[in-house]
DNA sequence: ATTATATGAAACCTTTAGGTTTCATGTCAA
DNA sequence: TTGACATGAAACCTAAAGGTTTCATATAAT
């Protein structure tokens, strides 16, 4: 699978601990397998399918050199994971996002003076 | 478990496509389990174990109000997530830091006029 | 040629994820 | 007070995740 058409969503592929461990360890140079599995606490085969996955969610790209296969990061996919929290910014930003939730989901209470607090955590009782 | 010691891990937790629907649906107002539900095509109670895996990794709150549970988005633990993403911003901020990664790590060769693409995938074959 | 290294594929196992259905409990409405 | 609603807990099911060990194959080194 290709970088264009993922099997494995980005998601999904950063979730577990030693996924993101190799994405780190890859960064800054290309590593052969058994190099990679010696600083995990499993066997190299178990490190091997990380890899596989990461490849298929386009994160790494693998590279045969002789008898070895080579990994190293691509960190295009990442910008999904970065668009996808970009859509959060407005919630941490500023008070001013906030105030704008506010009145847009609330609209009728004493306003502009609340402070974020008081902003959160406001709908009336049943 | 509280935003401070969260049981599950934010990464896990938006794994599932799902909770991250879900995350955008009480993003700006809370709902009730119920109504919630209402928009996926699983029954309540399965709807009700995400609303439980993303509060128990500190992404909702939930609030009782008479015979309902109001949930709604926490977005603070995303920011570990950006955090996390922030690290990688250098592969793709600009050229130059694909070239000091360049420089770093391999060091040798004809330098500073090789075209992005030379950069990326060079190492010498055993 | 023979042996050692590097790796992926296969088969298998155990735990976790994601769902379902059923049941108990608390709260609202008549 | 009786019945309807809203919800979580429990028990259960199936498939996927994350490992392991064993085997086959390609390349390198003697």
């Amino acid at each position: 699978m290709d970088a264009a058409s993922p099997k494995t969503d980005v998601f999904q592929a950063i979730a577990d601990p030693t996924r993101r461990q190799l994405l780190r360890m890859l960064g800054d140079e290309e590593m052969p397998v058994t190099a990679i599995s010696g600083h995990f606490p499993m066997s190299r085969t178990a490190v091997s399918k990380h890899l596989r996955i990461l490849t298929d969610a386009g994160l790494l790209t693998e590279r045969k050199v002789g008898r070895e296969t080579r990994y190293r990061l691509e960190p295009e996919p990442l910008l999904e994971l970065k668009r996808w929290l970009a859509y959060y910014e407005r919630y941490w930003e500023n008070k001013l996002s906030a105030l704008k939730r506010y009145v847009e989901s609330d609209g009728s209470e004493d306003g502009f003076a609340a402070p974020l607090e008081a902003v959160e955590r406001r709908k009336d009782e049943p």
